[in-house]
DNA sequence: ACCTGAACACCGTTCAAGT
DNA sequence: ACCTGAACACCGTTCAAGT
């Protein structure tokens, strides 16, 4: 249970939530803190142990506190995703613009990637909660960022259908790449491994000798270069849909 | 609470745990009861409103009686996800055999499709726990399973690399469709839609002129087609990888 | 052998009350 | 204005006790 110590720290108070730490040591309660703090949990502790009582400790507060500006708990992991999603917003479409629509693509997807990576145990969230509208495809879920996505593609020349098509297989390109890393990247954080437990070692395996001959190539993971191999096919097919 | 009523049912006690129905109309507790009874709770109410009393009033038990056959809850779900998976054993598998490696990889697609929909509000579980192994791929998470489709690929000319590469860009496509299709689907079985919660729709799109004028198109799902055309670029891309 | 009652430690959430 | 205490209805899980 350690907390901060000698707090005294100095920030810039540039942007709005910077309001430096009042004596006793607890920042002045609010959603935007709220929200950074359920992000660094889930990233060192995961979505199931996140319990209102224990963010509420966490920023030295009870939990009853947290309702006055969050409306309960799955409202706060709505939030959280959204707040790690505009990590996106801020780095994908903030910086210089891309020149050709292949470059935009590229970018905005290993942008994706990134924030994926960066927050893996939150990342299943960001693909399973159910998004704003119906169709909007996680883990593009922003209404916001996907007008931005849609605005792009028609600077270059995609017609509004052609459009709606490329937002569909990039959605499902990514959604199903990022969960799969992220989901190998959470298992690591953990797996003290237990005893009793499937846990499937080569010791398991016995009854598949397939399986037990490849166990080795089976391991060694090679995401990376899936992903950038799928995604150069993935912008070749969208080049197709262009004609 | 309706419970069964006139019981008096007979049946073949051919296997270990046919106990005969009690004069109750209770069936005979164990495993796979349970784990059906699951599934169809999980298929009606969702995840999230499973509950291991909940579990046990649905088959007239105390919760506690359900601990003799199943460790605990998270162990449920996990069986939950391995039963349901088992359809596809019987499904595809049993089926006579194809006879090239397209048709193959066609009919476990499109059977692995079939399952998802045929419980769409289990398949998030299918994608999200933790496998087995570490290097298991949902939604093609089953050993045995697993075992099996490279023994197919295999007998049709795949070397071990090859076979390794095709269960992975199986996997990823598989999960990535999936995924969006089921949460359409159990998003489509409630939706009551609420008042002040942010539904997102024709109206709070104001803001965002392309999604408002595209809205119609974003509506229309179509994910029969863009499963199976993605399916077949990626048979074409497998055939790109035995050269 | 199989199920239940009672109990424990924990949840999310509400609301009157404190400061 | 902002936080807390106490309370409510619910969890998962254990274990001694019933039949």
């Amino acid at each position: 249970m350690t907390e901060g110590g000698a707090a005294g720290g100095r920030d810039s108070a540039a942007d709005g939530n910077s309001t430096v730490t009042t004596g006793a040591g607890r920042r002045p309660l609010g959603r935007e803190l709220i929200l950074t703090e359920a992000v660094r949990f889930i990233d060192q502790r995961g979505q199931d142990r996140l319990t209102m009582r224990r963010l509420g400790a966490e920023l030295s507060v009870e939990a009853m506190a947290l309702y006055r500006y969050v409306p309960g708990r799955e409202q706060l992991l709505d939030g959280v995703v959204e707040h790690v999603m505009n990590e996106l917003y801020e780095t994908t479409m903030t910086k210089e613009l891309a020149t050709s629509w292949p470059e935009y693509l590229e970018r905005m997807a290993q942008g994706v990637r990134a924030v994926a990576i960066g927050h893996p145990r939150v990342f299943p969230l960001v693909a399973v909660r159910p998004p704003a509208a119906p169709w909007l495809r996680p883990p593009l879920r922003s209404l916001r960022w996907v007008e931005g996505f849609l605005e792009a593609l028609a600077k270059f020349g995609f017609s509004a259908q052609q459009s709606v098509l490329v937002y569909r297989a990039f959605a499902t390109f990514l959604l199903g790449h990022l969960l799969l890393e992220t989901a190998t990247l959470a298992g690591e954080a953990e797996a003290p491994i237990e005893d009793d437990t499937e846990v499937a070692g080569t010791d398991a395996l016995s009854a598949y000798p397939r399986l037990t001959s490849l166990s080795a190539q089976l391991s060694q993971d090679a995401f990376e270069d899936e992903f950038d191999d799928a995604l150069h096919d993935l912008i070749k097919r969208v080049a197709h849909f262009r004609s």
